[in-house]
DNA sequence: TGCAAAATAGTACGGTCGTTCTATTTTTAC
DNA sequence: GTAAAAATAGAACGACCGTACTATTTTGCA
């Protein structure tokens, strides 16, 4: 359903029709619910907290039976990141990217992912936490995990560079610089808003923006 | 040794004279080792991942020698995220008070964090990760964690309402969103740098810095 | 309806964890 | 130097973990 784009980049290797062309159901029915809550739970607890003992209790399965949807734990941690990345790109990316080329584009995407980071001071950011909790833990969850966070902020890039292309932003805005300092906003977002509970994070992040583009910006205003 | 400031937040209750005035050396001495053995072991995997068999074999101690020390584990983790926060105080913080009030306090302050933020993209940040950690996993850890990375946040404020006092930045200043923003930037470095090993972090970030100030200060230059 | 295959449950193993309790060693004060 | 006190070691506990192996149940097609 989603346009074909740069996003998506990580490809799911286990399309397993099962042996013969037979039946497909039940199985992956399951699978996705236990990887709903599996989202839910490391959301909240992180990717190293997401236990397969606690899985199997909040769908009411066993804990063999879990763990047989998966193969491994290393692998349900993946398809947790799949998973998120999936709804991140349907929720933040693809709506922005009805909107025109430039700056519209822009702060759409700002908008959807600061509306999506709002939502996430309760329940929790995959990207965030797992990057703590992986920054020195090579393997493949790491490389699912920075490549899927590494997609998103290539698009984000590339949407700074259009605006620049399109005469959005001053001559001497420089792209990389914007990106990161919209991602900063983001964090710090969420480091005040989700640890230090700081009231009115929220308005302060979008104040920042609103400078940002007042900064890099073409005169012509909104 | 440093100046009383209001940096000073942090008491720490377990002042143990052992009963009576008796001899109190050997036991503080290693109770020190084995604190900085855990700081280097929690900067590194996380104040989660700090294990008292992990710790015992560094420190080439059984479980129970090194255990006897702390009490408990949370115990342990607040005497590393004390440990942590008096090192970070004498590292960034109190250097940066030799210079005077002012713009020169606030460039101080950031370069010395982001010395050590450099360092950190090796050794990794408990205040960092310990804010990932402890999110929404209330108790005297997450308190401990929370009271000193807000102490820190307070003064990097007091030094921004000072500069403007000083009439070092313009009068539309927003003291709250400056340092705000000085935060953010810290954050992504560190996102950037250590999760996704982006070169070129650090002087994006300084460069940020740098256009913030030309930005929000006075016209005088530095 | 029946039968194979898929899905799930049950059980057990080895490992690590924090903690407790009891020895043993080392330190310290007189 | 000796005795008390402090520091450390050792062993054992219950709990939880991921995983492997073997039943048992459920599903889906002929």
């Amino acid at each position: 359903m989603p346009p074909i784009s740069p996003l998506t980049i990580l490809a799911d290797p286990a399309g397993q029709t099962p042996a013969r062309g037979r039946g497909l159901h039940k199985g992956q029915q399951t699978k996705q619910a236990i990887l709903e809550a599996a989202l839910a739970l490391a959301s909240q607890i992180g990717l190293e907290g997401l236990s397969i003992g606690a899985l199997a209790d909040v769908t009411h399965m066993s804990k063999s039976g879990v763990f047989a949807h998966f193969g491994s734990r290393e692998e349900l941690q993946i398809s947790v990141i799949r998973e998120y990345y999936t709804r991140f790109a349907d929720e933040v990316f693809y709506p922005a990217m009805q909107q025109p080329r430039g700056l519209p584009r822009i702060k759409a995407l700002f908008d959807n992912w600061m509306q999506r980071v709002a939502v996430e001071i309760q329940s929790g950011c995959i990207f965030i936490s797992g990057a703590v909790e992986f920054d020195d833990r090579p393997g493949p969850v790491r490389d699912a995990l920075a490549s899927s966070v590494q997609a998103w902020l290539d698009a984000l890039y590339r949407a700074v560079v259009q605006a620049k292309q399109e005469g959005h932003l001053l001559q001497s805005a420089d792209e990389e610089q914007m990106a990161f300092e919209i991602h900063a906003l983001i964090l710090a977002l969420h480091y005040e808003a989700r640890f230090l509970q700081k009231p009115g994070s929220i308005d302060r992040a979008h104040r920042s923006f609103d400078n940002m583009l007042a900064r890099y910006g073409q005169a012509a205003p909104t």
